[in-house]
DNA sequence: ACTTATATGGATCGCCGATCCGAATAAGAG
DNA sequence: CTCTTATTCGGATCGGCGATCCATATAAGT
């Protein structure tokens, strides 16, 4: 590439991040290139859709989360390793306003250049959680898409300002529906319904 | 109001009915006032805003759906009441595709059409749960506000393409982790994981 | 220094909702 | 039935959006 371009690209990504923590991710493309002294058509040849744009953003958001999943699955109890997780997926949402409902529109759009970024974090929870099944810490009758749709669910409340003031309690309330009482011994761990910052 | 005035006003919502029931609520002002053969003006001088067509247009639905929590609460079982309530509020936002999302910027803007339509349906909602707590059958750390927030939940989705075949599984277990199976008596009445359909 | 492949951004397109205002017209008075 | 008037209408226009085109500018290699 050559080294204007990568320098624009740079530069292009750093505007948006800005631009998308300010006013989220449905922030106007040509904004983003006004503020990166570009022209919107060099924005459009550096991220041809809004989705390449976040992409290129927030993968290695991603990749911590994917990450985080696999560290949690060595070092915690299944159960806690699961809602610790699902808590930090939910969290981190609220950074980037809008964002979920692009991710649910991308989870089975393979066009979509935010498809296998949601396919990863779809199956890193659901190793999370079968492996929580598995241990009897969690109910059998959901599977990753489920688990999927649910935190997608819970992102989208804490996106909405009306709300959000109770995403926190009711993903307690989610959560220990999950975590199983009926067939896991170490009930405790799912009885976390301590705080959600 | 003038004749013609009553006359477009009526076309305008038969079309904004049509049109909406099939592209959703986002579907272009433009687009239905062409298709109501007038102009544009004309639309926005009869609804100032998009809220304000939706609540023209859903208005009796609201009505019917609180009028069905009155029913409910004179003729069913607590828990039996709130829930089938509760599944016919999300069945009938799958008939307007994006209704939701509106809903939940509504409940808390005062200046929105849509506003005092979302407060009753709330309140009716908030007055079947209160009587399923009353009665043991519904957990008590869940008010008015946080059901509006888990049915406007599980109303998204429904309305996103790619979540929409888990909603109705999902529905039945958060009513069921909503039903407290500790305090009540009649448990079986909670159990209701029939169809959703 | 010259050539060439690459990258740029202004201009334009079709779309959106919001607003303005002269033309059309329904409704009431004489 | 005619005339007046207040109401209503809708074409035109505005600013903003993303998508696309293409003449211009420039980095990179000879």
């Amino acid at each position: 590439m050559r080294a204007d371009a990568r320098k624009n690209r740079e530069q292009l990504l750093a505007v948006a991040g800005t631009a998308i923590t300010e006013q989220g991710v449905d922030v106007s493309l040509r904004d983003i290139a006004r503020r990166a002294d570009v022209g919107l058509a060099t924005l459009l040849r550096h991220f041809p859709t809004r989705e390449a744009l976040l992409d290129a953003l927030l993968r290695a958001s991603f990749d911590e989360l994917t990450a985080e999943a696999d560290a949690l699955e060595r070092a915690s109890e299944p159960g806690d390793a699961l809602v610790l997780w699902l808590r930090d997926c939910v969290a981190w949402t609220t950074e980037y306003r809008g964002v979920t409902v692009l991710m649910a529109a991308a989870i089975n759009d393979t066009e979509s250049a935010l498809h296998a970024s949601c396919v990863s974090l779809r199956a890193a929870g659901a190793r999370l959680l079968a492996r929580a099944q598995s241990a009897g810490a969690a109910r059998t009758d959901i599977d990753g898409a489920g688990l999927f749709a649910l935190v997608a669910a819970l992102a989208w409340l804490g996106d909405q300002p009306s709300l959000a003031p109770r995403a926190g309690h009711l993903f307690d309330l989610i959560t220990s529906a999950i975590l199983t009482r009926e067939e896991s011994g170490h009930v405790e761990a799912g009885r976390r319904s301590g705080g959600r910052g």
